[in-house]
DNA sequence: AACATTTTTGCACGCGCTTTCAAAATCGCG
DNA sequence: CGCGATTTTGAAAGCGCGTGCAAAAATGTT
């Protein structure tokens, strides 16, 4: 049974009081240097270190941040994931983890990273209502969204411009003299499947066309190849598919090699994010660079600023896409 | 300023002691069955939750897990994150996510995590190091490896059978009549990247061959596409390529499509692992499955046993491996 | 050298909770 | 109804640390 050494232990062997220990460790505090640099020796020579749970529990701050992110299997969830774990711990934040799965409850997650004090949480996964916001505020906990906004912008959030990066692709493709256009949407209920979409059926709009056909999957890339093939199946002589994101329309450049049918002579196929992957293998995508580093860096600004500023305006930033134009189309 | 409501609110509003609160919330506490529900009741009321900082610090257990990864964005590590992430969360641990970086230190990350009196450590990333064990022992914070063994066995590991599957593989393309075999491998000093290579070799020298070639990427598809390109390109007569991981193996289909190289009539190509996704693209990969999810639960089961007996005697498990025979082989 | 001023230090309290320990309440049964 | 056995309860002592406050030491000023 290991013995944890304390600040006790220190100021035991350093000769001073526990007090000067923990100063000693407070950047900032008053203390001699000299003082400081012994106590810091005997701390080193002990192995000792803060125990940043009992301090958490004096300052208001404990340094863990929620962090909830949907399959992590998925491209682009790990992609950001990794972006947001790097950012947090490059700014002295932990990341806490919270998977979330098919029924999880936000509320029942966010709940529990809330009794262990986080300072904030970033959700980048499941629905957000307005009960959740709530209940973070109430614990004092910003909230940042990734990927998602609520109405009336009652919680900070970062997300791409979808409605734009529609825009951009489906111009592309009526440029190209495609008409007989499809879309393959993600999970219903999903912040990202409707703006897309909304972005998609208005930009056709603007050209005078809609949608020949529309089916749904579930962002993955299983769902791409199936949902695709029945698309490709139905006899609709589409010469074009917009897919929710990558991941589908690498599923579904896969269903068309399947069937023969070639990319992009007789069906352009377009996917959403540019995730690392979407340049490689069969058919590179014609995609929307989403942006994730500087999400992830923009989700930790405005959560830093709200730390800072709790009753700061909420904000909501878009940032910005670029059209990424490959074989697919 | 939310003030958050602590367990004296409690007390107060229903009228009974503090001590009452805590143990109306310690599951087997001596507490009558009418009170302890009137508590939660009003505990409920009053959307009071224990705070599991301060009980950490009490307790012996915070119910935190040090979780350290590599790159997340690699295929093969976000999808061991996911399965860890949620076999913690099922067994009520909450995943500390340390991502290591390139050239940081392990001993460095895990000291910052035991500072924050994590139950345990599982560590999937890095070189482990003697030093970093009894660092972890001597905080009492059990330490379990992913992928990696130390010598002489001095921590749990769990780690797939690396040898019999490079052994699979290389059975498998001898038996096609291949005798011209190249190896690409992985980062240097990487524990998969010896045994896999060790397993390599010692496969052939079974079959009296050796390998014809070697180059060494860094377990991304860029790495593979590069490299691969390299081995292709130098005029070896090839036949079969033999990589590391399927993130490189599907770069190195890739090279040898951009050269018209048909796989695998003209070379074989195989990778390990068997993440998602192998399965599809310009050539479904033949490789190895490495069992992820039994892997994860093999390895909180070992942090459990240990959690539970201290003292138990180190335990290294194999999982087992089965060759996946697809297109690229 | 005597005093005012500033810096450095230690004491003690509190953060929110768990957990002995002994007192109070309840129960069993003759 | 009484007395020991049992369960339930509250007071209080920590867990390891930060910090306000006042005492002590160091520094500065005439």
């Amino acid at each position: 049974m290991p013995m944890r050494v304390t600040a006790d232990d220190v100021a035991r062997a350093a000769g001073v009081s526990r007090a000067m220990v923990s100063r000693a460790f407070t950047p900032g505090a008053s203390v001699s240097a000299k003082k400081r640099e012994h106590v810091l020796a005997v701390a080193q020579a002990l192995g000792y270190r803060p125990n940043l749970i009992a301090r958490g529990l004096t300052g208001q701050r404990t340094g863990l941040i929620a962090v909830v992110v949907g399959e992590i299997s998925r491209p682009y969830e790990a992609w950001l994931l990794e972006h947001l774990a790097q950012a947090l711990s490059a700014h002295g934040y932990q990341p806490l983890l919270l998977p979330m799965f098919k029924d999880a409850s936000l509320m029942e997650m966010l709940d529990h990273a809330l009794a262990y004090q986080v300072d904030g949480a970033i959700v980048a996964a499941g629905s957000v209502s307005r009960e959740v916001a709530d209940r973070c505020r109430a614990s004092g906990a910003p909230l940042v969204l990734i990927g998602r906004v609520l109405e009336k912008s009652e919680a900070d959030a970062v997300c791409c411009d979808n409605s734009k990066g529609m825009r951009l692709l489906v111009d592309r493709l009526v440029q190209q003299g495609r008409q007989r256009i499809a879309w393959l949407g993600g999970t219903l209920d999903t912040f990202s499947d409707q703006e897309r979409r909304l972005g998609v059926e208005q930009a056709l709009t603007h050209h005078g066309l809609a949608l020949t056909a529309q089916r749904r999957g579930d962002f993955s890339l299983h769902s791409g190849v199936e949902e695709g093939g029945r698309l490709l199946d139905a006899g609709l002589m589409l010469d074009g598919i917009i897919c929710a994101n990558d991941a589908m329309a690498l599923g579904v450049v896969e269903a068309a090699a399947q069937r023969g049918i070639k990319v992009p002579d007789e069906v352009a196929i377009t996917g959403f994010d540019d995730v690392p992957g979407a340049a490689w293998g069969r058919c590179p995508l014609t995609t929307v660079r989403n942006p994730v580093r500087e999400t992830a860096l923009a989700a930790l600004r405005l959560l830093d600023a709200r730390l800072q500023t709790p009753a700061r305006a909420t904000q909501v930033i878009r940032v910005g896409v670029t059209l990424v134009e490959r074989a697919s189309a």
